[in-house]
DNA sequence: TTAAAATGTGTATAGGTGACACAACCTACA
DNA sequence: TGTAGGTTGTGTCACCTATACACATTTTAA
């Protein structure tokens, strides 16, 4: 951390982050990737600041492989939050203390910052989470029982969150998020718990084979209780040629 | 502007910046407002840069008065421009020559900068355009007919363009952009100028009373050629519960 | 063997969309 | 003054989609 003050204002553009929310699914719950603060028992979002010569988008990516070890992701800008009174003062000259210094007037760490925010889908099993140097653990939480959260962060979440259940309604959702076979209730649960809210399966599942975007592959899942149901996943061509043109429909 | 120079390192967040795309409609035609550059035939978006503890938005809001003479205003913050390639630094060091000085290494006006998108609907008449002071002229210009632009303003304009016409799908669009009283058919006009495209005029109409958000005032316009059509208005609070809430059905 | 639970498939109805017809109206021009 | 041309107001019809619901099939557990 202490390094890390020294050679900031060298490396980075002033007053500007990114902060990831990065999504998962599993077990029917969808999850965050969050971090333990270290000394406080508040969490925040995978975060970081952009190179002096870096494009943000490709901020971004770095953050999101330092914590996940994961490349070539799906990730979206969705807003820049601006709010001068986002920047608590007092933690930073607090982590500053931390690192064994005295808090230096106009230091680069202490100025406002604003954030520009991302949302990220990934495969939940293929993520190795890490934490990084100012927290202490790097976990997946659920998204209906959320820690408190530093700064403005709940806040984000919350604007991402939006922002996906939007983005439901035009685009297709889910290759992302799943594993590559996946069963039609599987589909249908992302979609619910994305939505917060329950579909009819027989509706779903038409509406969803409209769109041309799934493979039935013809085998079906045993040994779970009841029925067995089919296997699918999706043609990533016409997945992707949707993801360009969008979708019609709403949920 | 070397004014300008010396105290924006105090004032100003550094490296950052928001533009406006500042959207009217007149004759038929939606316009953008354009800023023309002095020293070069290259046309700008109107846009500024924040002070260190405002709100991103209010500088964009001070932007579009500035260059308006507009208050309360439909603004939305669309995209951000990371890009570290869209910094013009040889067009930096002549803006710098040209107020008389030397281009000093690592000035505040001379580092890479991101800015924020924003767009704006207004009402065409009541706008009151006036150049900045890095511009010679602020013209109204037709989305059909835009200039050569600085920087990547065109692409920023395009994205605008991009999120209105994706918008329209979803949110009422009008209030802003038409004077209080309005017919149908002028209304149907400025959804195909958006979406550049024709619609049909008995749909249209059908479609667009059935958001009932509009109120029928029983008045016709009287004076032009043809039979005068009905005027209506927007019913303020059901638009905007509409704004909120959103609108089923695209275009 | 049977009950419970989940899956696969189908149908009827309502509402919205797109294409189009016809009557009413207003002005300009002969 | 009255007629033509263009525009507006209103309505219809076929089609597609969304929604609500029924019934048969499969699998495990008791």
């Amino acid at each position: 951390m202490s390094e890390f003050l020294d050679i900031a204002a060298e490396k980075y553009h002033p007053g500007l982050s990114v902060d990831c929310v990065i999504f998962g699914f599993h077990e029917n719950e969808l999850k965050v990737l969050l971090l333990k603060m270290k000394h406080t028992s508040k969490w925040a979002l995978p975060g970081g600041f952009v190179e002096k010569n870096e494009h943000i988008d490709l901020g971004a990516i770095r953050v999101l492989e330092n914590r996940t070890g994961l490349k070539d992701i799906f990730l979206k800008q969705f807003y820049v939050f601006g709010d001068p009174g986002r920047h608590d003062h007092e933690m930073d000259i607090e982590l500053f203390k931390q690192s064994g210094r005295d808090p230096v007037k106009d230091h680069w760490f202490l100025q406002r910052f604003i954030t520009v925010g991302y949302y990220a889908l990934i495969e939940f099993s293929k993520a190795n989470p890490r934490p990084d140097d100012i927290s202490d653990a790097c976990e997946w939480r659920n998204i209906e029982e959320l820690p408190d959260m530093i700064l403005d962060h709940g806040e984000i979440l919350e604007k991402a969150l939006d922002t996906l259940r939007f983005q439901i309604n035009y685009q297709p959702i889910g290759h992302k998020l799943l594993p590559v076979k996946f069963t039609m209730p599987e589909l249908q649960k992302l979609y619910e718990t994305i939505l917060g809210k329950e579909l009819d399966r027989r509706n779903f599942q038409r509406k969803m084979l409209a769109y041309g975007i799934l493979k039935d592959l013809g085998e079906r899942r045993k040994g779970g209780a009841h029925k067995a149901p089919y296997l699918y996943s999706f043609d990533v061509k016409k997945y992707n040629a949707a993801l360009k043109i969008g979708l019609k429909g709403s949920w």
